[in-house]
DNA sequence: TATTTTAATTGAACAGTGATCAATATCATG
DNA sequence: CATGATATTGATCACTGTTCAATTAAAATA
């Protein structure tokens, strides 16, 4: 066949990362295959190497998608809330972890080759995701320690990252913790303390 | 072939981690393979089968040989040593995870299947570890507190994990921190604080 | 409209993987 | 020596990511 009318390149780019972060949902990242894509969307194996060109541009296509979805849900649980936006926040993270496992655990799984580097556009989304906890750790600063802001939403970022990974790898499970989340939240009060003195 | 004089079956099954941890350490879980090791021993794949069962099973028993070997440095750095010794253990759990970048990572890369069950001897040594920062959290806790050097401890191994594996993948690059063990220090001298005031 | 050019799509082919298991080779024992 | 038990093999299977000459269809041109 050639030239099809049905999709431009652009829609059956879109088409690709939609169904493949359908399928990465669904199966997680081991057992995900780019022909299981191709075959789900009507389209032979060699066409999503046109597209993407590797394997591992495709997986990072759907990883952005899921870090847009992910943005999108951190968005909508801040929207109009005027107090606790912070516990919020982290409250949004946990839930979106835990409910999209294994599109978030992919996240994690994939690492880029030592040579290739990071696209633009995924490093974009990664930073858009870390500014909205940059704005919400600033407002709950005391006005002498706002430059602080970054530094600490980096580290506290870190912070819930490790205790949301525990939690879903069955690590706090085995080591007796119930309750990640109020443990994730208690270190983050902690942090703010210190500049609260 | 069959019986070899050469290995006992204990033997084997130590020699095949041993050469397996190697292989880990070299290439990374992604590009690890089963069928390398064989080789590298000179024994087929098929050995591998019958001694370990399934692939899953060989990873887990790489995967508890690095545990053995995180243990043992961990301990080998707090040997003698009077003051700072959780600072020491921080410092060590980088140390590794820097220096065993694959056989750490690998850790984490992998992930028993929903249905199968977590062998008891790999529990064993991660909650070995834990115990190791259990019993330095417990030493700097006041009397009145030492209770809660359990729930304290797996809250910041959480928080350790998550600083050293966003500073392995990236993450702390992309968004600017230049010192993750400091950031780190600085979150397990907060939540020490809640305890001291 | 007929022809040529351009671009999209295919899928067989390749090298590699984890997994299986009948066949084989070696050892220990009677 | 013969027999039974055990260890080892490697061809075989179904799958994977990857490549790329061949094919198809649309668009441009004559």
């Amino acid at each position: 066949m050639g030239r099809r009318s049905d999709h431009s390149r652009e829609e059956l780019r879109a088409l690709i990362v939609a169904e493949g972060h359908r399928q990465m949902a669904e199966v997680g990242f081991a057992k995900f295959s780019a022909r299981e894509v191709a075959k789900a969307i009507g389209y032979s194996i060699g066409t999503i190497y046109n597209v993407f060109g590797s394997y591992d541009q495709l997986i990072l296509a759907i990883n952005g998608e899921t870090l847009d979805r992910w943005l999108a849900d951190l968005e909508a649980h801040l929207e109009g809330r005027e107090q606790d936006r912070l516990r919020a926040a982290i409250d949004a993270y946990f839930d979106f972890a835990l409910g999209q496992r294994n599109a978030w655990t992919a996240l994690y799984d994939f690492r880029l080759p030592e040579n290739e580097i990071m696209p633009e556009d995924y490093r974009i989304k990664v930073t858009a995701i870390t500014e909205v906890v940059v704005r919400e750790i600033r407002s709950e600063l005391p006005p002498k320690h706002v430059a602080q802001a970054p530094a600490l939403a980096r580290s506290l970022l870190a912070t819930v990252h490790g205790h949301c990974y525990f939690a879903l790898n069955g690590t706090f499970a085995l080591l007796g913790e119930q309750n990640p989340l109020a443990a994730a939240l208690d270190r983050v009060d902690d942090a703010l303390a210190r500049f609260r003195s």
